[in-house]
DNA sequence: GTCTATATCCTGATAGAC
DNA sequence: GTCTATCAGGATATAGAC
């Protein structure tokens, strides 16, 4: 073990810790297991990172800072390439580079996708506020976007469509087997591109529906 | 302390269980801490209860079943009072009990309300088998509802939009603040029912969108 | 940089007096 | 039914040899 290197000591704690985290959840994983699991010693989390809370941070920046800067690439693309901006192409570029971590597994794979899906509905103070850090940036583009892309529509109502197909969108991140049980093994997430297609389909719908500024 | 019965305690445990548990979590939520919420001694959570997973279940169960009864409720007089159901209905039918609990104190109110949506998508192993047991009738009488409403969709879809739909509802019934962050004070949920209005109207543009079963 | 050993604290659970 | 006292184990974190 003498010639690993500091580099793969830490990728391994990290990979261990995304995996466990995903897993179990973050105050239910414990350092033991963590460097258990990535064949290192206890004390070697301490002096890479410090503290457990450092780790948690360190396991999210990782993966989030390449995967919004997916997002904000697609999304110059699709704002350049046409005049009219469709919200079909703006949601795909915001949905899309999360989802198809599925299929890439030097990104984190499967099981960053589920412990993002998981940590965007529950939200322990400290990883949110990681989160909106991370996050304000995207928010502001791609509301931005979807406001030129429909402008018959009030900018809260936009708000509060994009929280609503976050929420969507975290779910079928987080979720890998209920949908299959309760559907009698009807539904199969494992064709990524169909996935996203579906998602799509539904919040670009549902973002285009009239808006509920005049209540019934 | 000797004039508070058996009742009483046990009610005093659940309520600062779930208040505790919706703010932090399972594994993070110490006995201690809700016993001393509660101001109930340690051991009566195992008098009562058993174990702490015990205590888990018993804090779901006391608000799931009458909020499910609720839902097929909802649900019968949708289905006998008009012929054609419509998915506006069904969805409101759905979503409606659980987003009202947040002016429903004597059933939970905001707390439980948190604490189910962050449920729905992070999933202990224990919990989620707590959710799918408790879930299992309502998503076949819904999801059969929706067949009935939309009989040009395959069944299949109907189950993802479904999970969407879930995604987004358990979003909502979770994030408190966030959105109110990110749109500048722009949005609000104070209002219930302009929040349902919203989402139904979300959930149902959705759901009426074309299928997807031919990708282009 | 990595390891062993340990300090300190907190956890769920229980035994037994009242 | 409620309490005190305590058990046994696991948690994070650190000190210090190599």
């Amino acid at each position: 073990m003498t010639r690993s290197d500091a580099r793969e000591t830490k990728e391994k704690i990290l990979d261990s810790a995304e995996k466990l985290f995903a897993r179990d959840g973050f105050p239910a994983t414990s350092l033991r297991a963590i460097t258990a699991d990535a064949g290192v010693n206890l004390a070697a989390v301490h002096y890479h990172f410090g503290s457990k809370d450092a780790l948690v941070e360190a396991v999210f920046t990782r993966r989030l800072e390449p995967l919004n800067q997916e997002r904000l690439t697609l999304l110059d693309a699709v704002e350049t390439s046409s005049e009219a901006t469709s919200p079909e192409k703006i949601l795909e570029a915001f949905v899309g580079p999360p989802l198809r971590l599925l299929r890439d597994e030097k990104r984190g794979g499967a099981t960053f996708m589920r412990l993002m899906g998981r940590t965007l509905t529950e939200p322990s103070q400290q990883v949110q506020e990681i989160f909106i850090r991370q996050f304000r940036e995207i928010a502001g583009r791609f509301t931005a976007a979807l406001k030129h892309a429909l402008p018959g529509l009030p900018p809260e109502e936009i708000f509060w469509r994009m929280h609503f197909s976050i929420g969507a969108m975290a779910h079928t991140m987080s979720d890998t087997f209920r949908l299959r049980l309760i559907s009698g093994g009807l539904c199969d997430s494992a064709d990524v591109d169909a996935t996203i297609h579906r998602l799509v389909t539904f919040l670009s719908a549902g973002m285009q529906a009239p808006g509920t500024g005049d209540r019934p």
